[in-house]
DNA sequence: AGCAAGTATCTCGCTGAGCGAGAGAATAAG
DNA sequence: CTTATTCTCTCGCTCAGCGAGATACTTGCT
């Protein structure tokens, strides 16, 4: 068997790391009271926080494939916990937007903070040119899952 | 903000491409009628059963982190849909054997035959060096998460 | 203006994955 | 041959998430 082993390797490394990231969540979720759902919603509301969106139920409920009674419970959990407080939109008092709670960037940072600094560390061991052409690699495949998903 | 950006890009890239991973594993499950944790238990087993390694319920649920009760009835469902075969082991008849079915080996090639096919074909356009240094990178990256989830 | 249609969120009742505790059934140790 | 250990399963429960529909607000039509 096997003219063309390397790519393969490759394909299960890919599985594999993600594999690991999936059980550090878990694991972090668990650690901290919460379901890997309620940290992909944490992630979420943390990113669009940088980002500066406005982030309501509704959206957040389409990021995570949630419906709406699901969402509903999402929010109950995380407000419970004191991660995020909802605020009537003044301009479309339909909308409920989603504020994070200071409590949920600390635990971001503890969840980020230290993986996210051995990575960068790690990262240290590659020059330039290799961080290059990781980038290059890790943005075909991410483009190759993304367009399997529509299919 | 930002000297050290570059590594920044890069976290950022490998969580959304574990998350596009991960939305693909959870939309080929519920496209064939099962949860995300059914999936993880069929790649467990058949990368188990390609490496000719006997797993039995015990060995599952620790891979997939469920207990026994659990586990059991994640069997239940994998046999009620025809893709797993119990069989008690002659040698220690506590253990059972987990055999997969037909059924289950082409529902794997449905998953990965596609998705990995397109990742090998954009590696495609990587050379050879270029895949080592994406292959160091990732085993370095993934080292990096193993050790983060001892603390 | 006033009323229908559309949009955002929440409530209610339910299904089912997974947990804790413990019951069997088989093997291993003394 | 009795006791401890190992592997799996059963029972009863909790709670995340679903479908259906109620509620509140906004927008467009006439």
């Amino acid at each position: 068997m096997s003219e063309a082993e390397e790519p393969m390797r490759l394909v299960h490394l890919l599985r594999g790391l993600t594999v690991e990231l999936d059980l550090f969540g878990a694991e972090f979720a668990a650690r901290h009271g919460l379901h890997p759902t309620d940290l992909r919603a944490l992630i979420h509301l943390l990113d669009a926080a940088r980002a500066g969106e406005v982030v309501t139920p509704g959206r957040l409920g389409e990021a995570l494939r949630l419906n709406s009674a699901g969402t509903t419970g999402l929010l109950d959990r995380l407000e419970r916990l004191g991660l995020v407080r909802r605020e009537r939109d003044p301009q479309d008092r339909r909308k409920v937007r989603l504020v994070v709670e200071e409590r949920a960037i600390e635990l971001g940072q503890g969840f980020f903070g230290g993986l996210i600094g051995d990575l960068v560390a790690a990262m240290g061991r590659f020059d330039p040119a290799e961080l290059a052409t990781a980038r290059r690699f890790l943005l075909a495949m991410t483009e190759v899952v993304a367009a399997a998903r529509e299919a």
